[in-house]
DNA sequence: GCATTTGTGGCTT
DNA sequence: AAGCCACAAATGC
């Protein structure tokens, strides 16, 4: 089946994520590329989920490319949501250099539904594929989320 | 303190 | 195959 790009409204800006009927594999922030409609499916319930506070089950995604990206996403969804990872000490957990992971977590083809933006450079905020204002927002989000 | 350099490994084209 | 990087630790100033 075919991918179809839906856009799903949140708080903080439109989203929009490839769906091919079974599983997501692309999700982006900011303007896509070319954005249907909206629809009902497990990534939405998910993104509503999310933005109500709550975490639920992933919806099922694509599987990765590489074996290092699944590593990579293993080790990122093990990060509790309100909390941080400082790109040096998921490298070492990844057992891999900071700077591959960098370019890693910017190759990632899902941004929030792997939580790549709770990966923080170890003094200062780092990058952000998508826009670091996602980044602030959603860090920001979680964290006051967190501690209810 | 801040700026620059370098070790480093996996990603994209 | 060659460059590219969303880092970090070690230098130099």
């Amino acid at each position: 089946m075919q991918d179809e790009v839906f856009f799903y409204e949140s708080p903080f800006g439109l989203i929009s994520y490839a769906w091919n009927g079974t599983c997501c594999s692309r999700l982006w922030l900011s303007e896509p590329p070319e954005a249907l409609a909206a629809a009902d499916d497990p990534v939405r319930h998910w993104l509503d989920a999310y933005f109500t506070g709550e975490e639920s089950p992933l919806p099922p995604l694509a599987v990765p490319r590489t074996p290092f990206q699944k590593k990579m996403r293993s080790g990122l969804l093990a990060i509790s949501c309100g909390k941080t990872l400082s790109y040096g000490e998921l490298a070492a957990q990844l057992g891999t250099a900071p700077r591959a992971l960098g370019q890693a977590l910017g190759a990632n083809p899902l941004p929030l539904l792997v939580p790549c933006h709770r990966i923080v450079a170890a003094h200062g905020l780092g990058g952000f594929a998508c826009g670091l204002t996602w980044k602030r927002r959603l860090l920001a989000f979680e964290a006051k989320n967190r501690k209810q």
